[in-house]
DNA sequence: ATATTTATCGAACGTTCGTTCGAACTCCTG
DNA sequence: CAGGAGTTCGAACGAACGTTCGATAAATAT
C-alpha cells in the first residue's frame, strides 16, 4: 500500500467523521480540512472534488460488506441458517463502522448520474443477493410471503438502528442479529402471510 | 384560518417537496422561493429563518400524526389489535403525506437547541405510547421480549420505507400495515425470545 | 550533493449562501 | 376616497462555499 494511498485513506477516515456529524451537504471542504489536519488546497491533491470523496467512500464501505457477505455464505447452506448470516454480517459491520454505514444509508440519494450509477449497482446486488435467500427459504419450507415487502422490512430493521444504537444499552451485534433474527424468522414463517396475492413481483424495484 | 396561516401552509408545502427532494441542508431559501413563487425577501414576512421553517414543518407533521392516533387508539382495547392500529396509522400517514415524513424522518438530527428539544419531546412521546402497546402485549400473552429492541424494530421497517415504496408496487397502506403487522406480532409472539435478560430495561435513551 | 518527483500550502477566484432593509404595492376599514 | 395595516419585492450585505494556481517544502532518486 503506498504513502499516498494511506493518506488518502486517513482523509475518507476524518471525511467520514465529519459527513456523519454535518451530513454531506451540510459539511464544507474547510471543515475536513480542518478535521484531517491537512490544508483545504492539500485535500484535492487526494481526490478532484467533494461529490468524489463521498463515492470513494461509499463505493469502499459497500464493496466490504459485500466481500464479507460473500466469504461467510460460502461455508453454510441451511436457509434459515443463510438468512442469519445475512442478518449478523450486516449488523457486525454495521455497528463496527456505524459512521460509515449511516454516510452510506443516510447519504443514498445524494450521488448522481455516474458515481450513483455505480453505487446503486452495487447496492442492487447486494439487496438481489437478500432477496434470492427469501427465495430459498420459501422453497425449502413452503412458505408465501412477499420477498420484496420482507428483505426491505428487514432493511428497515437494520439500518434504522443508527438512529437509536447505543452500546452500553443494546448489546453486541451478535445479541441483536440474535434478537432481530428470531422476530424476522417467526414471523415470516407461516403460510399465512400474504395469502391474497402468491404470485406477487419479486425483483425489485428501486 | 387567517390569511395569513393560509399562506404560510402554502409556504410550508412547497418548502416540503424542496426538502424532500435535496435535504434541508441542500436546499436554499432560493430554491424556496422560486417552489413557493414568492420572492427572497417576502419568504421571510412568514417566518425568521429557514430553521424555523424546518421546525414548523417538523412539528405540524409530528403533532398530526399523534393526534390521530390518540384518536385511533379510544376505541381499541384488545393489546394485538392496538399495536396494529399503531402501524395502520403510522404507514396510513407515512404513505399520504410521504414527503412531510421523509423531511421528518430524515433530517432527525438537524435542529439543535430550543426548537431539537421541542421535536424531541414530541418524538418521545411519540415513541413511548408505542412502547407502553409492546408492554401491554407482552403482559396479556405472558411474552417475553426486549420492547426496546422490538419497538426500534418495528420503527425501522416503518420509516424505511420512504426509500423504497413504489405505489404500483407495493399496495395500499392497510396491504403494507397488515403484511408488517403480521410479520413483526408472529415475530414477537413466542416466549423464547429474549430469554436471557428478562429484566432488559425498557426505557428508552434517544 | 544535486536533480526530480511527490506532497503541501497560502491566497485568491467567482459563486452562492442566509438574511436585512426600505420602498412599494394591495387590501380592508372608516 | 383617504389612510393605515398587511403583504411583497429588488437590491444589497457580509460570510461562506467549492475549487484553482503557482510557489514552496519534503521525500526520493541519481
Amino acid at each position: 500500500m503506498s504513502r499516498f494511498d494511506q493518506r488518502l485513506s486517513e482523509i475518507l477516515t476524518h471525511a467520514t467523521d465529519v459527513f456523519d456529524e454535518k451530513g454531506y451537504a451540510g459539511a464544507s471542504m474547510r471543515d475536513l480540512s480542518r478535521a484531517s489536519g491537512m490544508s483545504l488546497a492539500g485535500l484535492y491533491y487526494y481526490f478532484e472534488s467533494k461529490e468524489k470523496l463521498l463515492y470513494l467512500i461509499q463505493r469502499h464501505t459497500f464493496t466490504t460488506i459485500l466481500e464479507r457477505l460473500r466469504t461467510r455464505l460460502e461455508d453454510v447452506t441451511e436457509p434459515e441458517a443463510r438468512i442469519r448470516v445475512f442478518i449478523l454480517n450486516h449488523l457486525e459491520y454495521f455497528l463496527a463502522n456505524q459512521k460509515s454505514m449511516k454516510v452510506l444509508s443516510h447519504e443514498d440519494e445524494v450521488l448522481k448520474n455516474g458515481y450513483g450509477a455505480e453505487i446503486a449497482a452495487i447496492k442492487r446486488e447486494y439487496v438481489r443477493i437478500c432477496v434470492e435467500l427469501m427465495e430459498e427459504l420459501k422453497r425449502a419450507r413452503d412458505l408465501d410471503f412477499s420477498s420484496r415487502t420482507a428483505t426491505l422490512s428487514l432493511f428497515g430493521m437494520m439500518n434504522w438502528i443508527y438512529t437509536w444504537y447505543k452500546p452500553r444499552v443494546d448489546g453486541n451485534a451478535e445479541e441483536l442479529a440474535r434478537e432481530m433474527g428470531d422476530i424476522f424468522l417467526r414471523g415470516v414463517s407461516s403460510g399465512k402471510a400474504s395469502k391474497k396475492d402468491p404470485e406477487k413481483r419479486t425483483d425489485l424495484i428501486l
